[in-house]
DNA sequence: CGCGGAATTGAACCGATTCAAGTAGCGTGG
DNA sequence: CCACGCTACTTGAATCGGTTCAATTCCGCG
């Protein structure tokens, strides 16, 4: 129940919480996300009932958003910013299991057996929708293709697991480092790039700190990677060379 | 598409593959895992209709099910035995992202996009039921409770890669390897426990059969493991120790 | 019996970790 | 505005652990 990641220190908590009116039908309604889990609105009555306990929350980086073992009510949906998801090893270490972008769901076990798998944290400024199971249930119901989109994001997660399993966890430091930047980077839409800290990529990779620093340090030396403002820049064919080693 | 994991050698593929009247209803019917998928049967003609292209299919040994980039129509219910997941990273090697155990499913991918994301292979003899993407579908569309029960699946697949990038992948050869024996000592019910060589462990833990080979040699050395006919006993205390170095 | 694949064991090597020290960056408060 | 302190990051040197390469043993099977 109680997680200490190591180092890991909980910033603001800063959740704007709105009541229902703000959010409940008005903002979902236009939201673009929004359209990727609720679509052919048959009956948009029904609908609305459903999406009104839909809560917009906002977290300032490294806030908690639940923890491994909690009770789950709810899923969230990602609409801004991305969050971690942390495992503790039995050895009292925590490992970094995914990171979610934005479009992305988690929290999706509540749909299951409610017993969050993960700590989910905030990396940097996070806007999530926090959908209740009751909603999801309700409109699972009234027969709206909700399953389908599900199961969909349940095989992206999927993917997204087995992508740390067998890049990021396997081979050298040299190619764990270049595997991450080059989906990273494939990954961020729209330019700013706000990454994750040495500390948080060790976790991610199965590294140390010190390894990635030096890692990342070598590959700004041999001049296949820049780093700007807290943005990483190279080529592609570069860096996959070194991916494959 | 053209996988050739290292050192890996296919043996026998034997597809006992009955005709539609054997499998077809008198088997499904009966069993124990078919009530599992298809539950509170309605209108069992339609259900009929929809169970008769489930095959009921036996691989021998390293038998290749199913190769990764394939575009798979069918997904896969395990009954019996054990299949390996495997993924081959980008320098050739190849990696075990999963242990599907009997009552597992695999394949599920098959109802997103088709293109299968592993080769899956045999571990040992197999009896599994290919199960066509299109009989999903039309017990979905009769409204059968298929999707929670496929959900609850697809969250037992992903909680399986979480363990092993947290467990399975962290730490070292000594925590891993005890962590798979508690695991999967765990998981064999029965008692008969056929297990995986020394280079599917390997695979699995991200190590090489070398230091696989020398830490069970050691654990058996020190008095925690023994080996008995293809078949691993132990104290779950005393591994449990290990685990968390 | 002898073959071949799997597993074991040894020794040298290499790469990641560990420990330790130093630097850079940033917000706070004087 | 600078000084301070905190944290994140960097860098170095020594150590440790897993890999590599090579040789040997074990075991099932024709």
């Amino acid at each position: 129940m109680e997680v200490q990641p190591k180092g890991i220190v909980l910033k603001a908590i800063r959740t704007h919480c709105t009541d229902t009116e703000w959010l409940g039908r008005s903002r979902c309604a236009r939201c673009d996300i929004h359209t990727t889990v609720v679509q052919h609105l048959a009956e948009p009555e029904k609908t609305d009932a459903a999406l009104k306990p839909i809560e917009n929350v906002l977290f300032g980086n490294h806030a908690l958003i639940y923890r491994e073992g909690d009770a789950l009510q709810s899923l969230y949906m990602l609409r801004r910013g991305f969050v971690k998801l942390v495992q503790h090893t039995l050895s009292g270490t925590s490992r970094i299991v995914r990171i979610i972008k934005s479009g992305g769901m988690f929290g999706l076990e509540s749909l299951i057996d409610e017993r969050g798998r993960h700590t989910a944290f905030a990396v940097g400024e996070v806007d999530v929708c926090r959908i209740p199971v009751k909603s999801i249930r309700r409109l699972q119901q009234d027969n709206y293709p909700m399953a389908e989109h599900l199961m969909a994001r349940w095989q992206g997660n999927l993917d997204s697991a087995d992508h740390v399993i067998t890049h990021l966890s396997t081979g050298s430091s040299r190619a764990r480092v270049a595997s991450f930047l080059l989906q990273a980077r494939y990954d961020v839409s729209g330019g700013e790039c706000e990454y994750l800290s040495r500390e948080e990529l060790a976790g991610l990779l199965g590294l140390t700190i010190e390894t990635v620093s030096r890692t990342l340090a070598e590959f700004k030396r041999s001049g296949v990677l820049r780093e700007e403002h807290r943005a990483f820049y190279f080529e592609r064919s570069q860096l996959a060379k070194i991916a494959q080693e």
